[in-house]
DNA sequence: TACGATAGTGCAGTATTATTGAACTACGGA
DNA sequence: TCCGTAGTTCAATAATACTGCACTATCGTA
């Protein structure tokens, strides 16, 4: 028996409060390679989204770990993950990040191609 | 039976070529709070160095664990380690990381007070 | 030279984290 | 209502991290 989803129509994701944003939880999830390609597939487009397959940094990875790349990165605080009917939509916290940490992602990111 | 040093009269620390500093793998060193602790006592002194005791972020660790989280930022290419009389003296490998990764540890470091 | 004190390393066991296949939920369309 | 697509959760295994203990290494003192 599996646990059950929170209500019956839409998976609840859990996205840490600006102020519960870590350092060192930020550096961590960014401090895989496949993450920092996810995360920067989805910096490249800004303001928008990308589902969770679109993100992906390569096709062979496994949906689980895609999923759990994309947990990680959402528990850092650096996405935000809604549903949109069949998939998921992941965009960059940028703003919420950058208000926290300044100039950080910025920094990180300019050394990721 | 333990495994006998490289030679007899010093330990040989390993440290990775400049352009063989990684991002993920600075990053990755600096996602633990007690390492981040530990890389803001050395960088206080800029161009000096310190004990691996006398840069721990709290006196009640274990020394094997101090020891391990300077492997980590050695191997991360982050500090420099040499044997000098009975202890270990680690400086910052701020010039070599500044020149793979401009900017980078400034922007890290700024967060950690 | 031998001894004790101090500083830190290496190993081995345990604990946490990462990866993946399998089973599942959820939604949309034929 | 059934099928296909998207993604999650679980359970099992693999890889890393943390720590206690035994050890090496060096210095000072006698």
């Amino acid at each position: 028996m599996q646990r059950p989803y929170e209500n019956e129509h839409m998976t609840r994701f859990v996205h840490p409060a600006p102020e519960d944003i870590t350092l060192a939880g930020v550096l961590g999830a960014l401090s895989d390679p496949m993450r920092l390609r996810i995360f920067k597939k989805l910096l490249e487009r800004r303001e928008g989204s990308l589902s969770c397959s679109a993100a992906a940094p390569c096709p062979e990875m496994a949906k689980s770990t895609l999923s759990h790349h994309f947990r990680v990165l959402r528990d850092a605080g650096l996405i935000r993950t809604t549903k949109q009917g069949v998939e998921n939509l992941n965009g960059v916290r940028w703003d919420e990040v950058n208000a926290r940490f300044p100039g950080l992602l910025k920094a990180i990111m300019k050394f990721q191609p």
